[in-house]
DNA sequence: ACAGGCGTCATCCATTAGCTTACATTATCG
DNA sequence: CGATAATGTAAGCTAATGGATGACGCCTGT
């Protein structure tokens, strides 16, 4: 098995969902923000928030995403996840468990 | 398109983690529960919440599970995350949000 | 001059992940 | 048997956090 291509390189962060609202998905549709955050049903701040990649993409969120850009909250959720779980291999120490056998 | 054999029933929810790690997992290992919490660094009334489906995998749990069970904390990031989305995809009204085209 | 968008700050509330302690029950083993 | 350990369940706590509201000053277009 050799390395895996489409991954990033793994010491790289994978980008926080809000940089993609950001930087594409938001010039694409040419709206203002606080129209953005009108329409998601959701607070101009926390809109903000997200944008500045201080708040994550809760599910909630990530369903509002899917309708108002038409291709579902599966593509918020992936991202949001995979940049979680970056996080989190960093910040827990595993070194004190073991991996186990099957019995 | 056809559809896509691999989903499950859409009106079926996603099972919990919790269930697999409960029907599946722990039998494979055949330790006793009290001391999986021992070795996954979380205290034994937090197994059993997860084990009844009462509290989620969060990533920090999930890289917890990976290094125990040694297949990463992937399966488990990505079971909750489907669940998650599952309920609040019926749980979040999105009536009133349109579908916007591209500008 | 005014309205609307922009960016940022402070504050609040409700939820919740995870912990500790505790209790009764049920094996298990010397 | 008696002792030890595992099981299941419950209650309550804390720390963090998703999300809302309100307000501020700055720009820009009309």
């Amino acid at each position: 098995m050799t390395e895996y291509p489409a991954k990033r390189d793994a010491n790289r962060a994978p980008i926080h969902p809000g940089e993609l609202l950001r930087e594409d998905v938001l010039p694409a549709v040419g709206r203002s923000k606080t129209e953005i955050a009108k329409l998601l049903g959701i607070s101009r701040q926390h809109l903000y928030d997200i944008l500045e990649e201080r708040k994550p993409i809760s599910p909630n969120v990530a369903v509002r995403l899917g309708k108002l850009f038409g291709n579902g909250p599966g593509i918020w959720i992936r991202m949001q996840a995979s940049h979680d779980t970056w996080h989190a291999e960093r910040e827990v120490d595993v070194s004190s468990i073991p991996t186990l056998e099957r019995a």
